[in-house]
DNA sequence: TATTGTTATACTCTATAACTATA
DNA sequence: TATAGTTATAGAGTATAACAATA
C-alpha cells in the first residue's frame, strides 16, 4: 500500500542527496556553498532578479536570503539596485566578478558532474525526466 | 547537450524541495526536524544503529550526527548503550517514548503525504522507480 | 596505529516576528 | 493597509580538526 510510495520517497532523496555530495567538493572550490550557488546559477545570464523572485525560485525564505545575499555582496559578487519606478524592489545581479565566476564554475561543476552520468543515456534522460515531471504536477500546490 | 541532464537534475530537485515543504508542517507537529525525523524513522522498527551506519545511511557526519542525537536524547526520543563486545561502539536506540512518537509520527506524516500524490498511480511509481534506480546505480561512489 | 564517537570552533542556514520604507 | 526587504533572535545543521577511549 504505502511500501510503494515510500520506496519511491527514498530513492527520490537518495538521488539528491548523492547528487549533493558529489557537487559539493566542486562548488566548494569556488568557496561557496550550495545556496550561494544556486544563487549564482540563477542570476547567471539573466538581468537579475527581485529578492522575492529570487526567494521563489530558489525557496529560500526573505529573511535568509538577506543573510545569504549579504554574504555574497561581501564577496563582491552581486550587487543590489533599487528599482526607480518601485522602490520598494531590489533587483539582485552578478557584479562582473560574479560574471566571471558564473562563467567558470558554473560549467566546471556542471562538466565534471555530466562525467558521473556515464551509464545514463539521452533516452534514459528522457524517461527520467518524464517521470519526474508527471510527479511534479502531482504534487504541486 | 547539457540541456537535458540539467533539465532532470533541476526537476529532481524541485521535487525534494516540494516534497520536503509540503512534509515540514506534519513533521513539526511533532516537535521535529527533518533530520531529526529522519534518524526517527530510520530507528523505527529496528534493534537500532551505532553512530556510524546511522551516519551511512541518512548522509549525516559524525561531528553533526551527535548534535542531532544529543538533542533526540534531551527529549528522551534515544538512548545510547555501548557495546559490550567492542566498547568503542555506541548503539542508538528508540526509547519507548521514542517508540511511541515512531508509531504516532510516521504513519501520520506518509498518510498525509500520500494525499497529496493524488493522480499518482500504482504504475506511476513504477515507472518513476525505475528510472530512479537506474539514476542511483549511474551515479553512485 | 587505526577506529568510534565526542568536543570545540566558527560559520551558515532556518523560522519567526518586528521593523522600515515605500506604495 | 499592504508589500518588499531588513534586522534581530534563537536554534539547528555543517565542516573541520583535535581529542579520548578502545581496539
Amino acid at each position: 500500500m504505502s511500501e510503494r510510495y515510500l520506496r519511491s520517497i527514498r530513492l527520490l532523496v537518495e538521488c539528491v542527496q548523492q547528487f549533493e555530495k558529489l557537487s559539493d567538493p566542486y562548488i566548494r572550490q569556488f568557496d561557496l556553498t550550495q545556496a550561494q550557488f544556486d544563487i549564482i546559477a540563477t542570476l547567471g545570464n539573466t538581468q537579475g532578479f527581485s529578492c522575492k523572485e529570487l526567494g521563489e525560485k530558489t525557496l529560500i525564505t526573505k529573511g535568509t536570503l538577506t543573510g545569504v545575499l549579504d554574504r555574497l555582496q561581501s564577496k563582491h559578487l552581486i550587487e543590489r539596485v533599487q528599482c526607480k519606478e518601485d522602490r520598494r524592489l531590489h533587483y539582485i545581479r552578478l557584479t562582473k566578478k560574479g560574471e566571471k565566476l558564473f562563467e567558470e564554475a558554473f560549467p566546471y561543476v556542471i562538466q565534471n558532474m555530466k562525467a558521473r552520468f556515464k551509464g545514463f543515456t539521452k533516452d534514459d534522460f528522457a524517461a527520467l525526466e518524464e517521470q519526474l515531471i508527471r510527479l511534479r504536477e502531482a504534487i504541486s500546490d
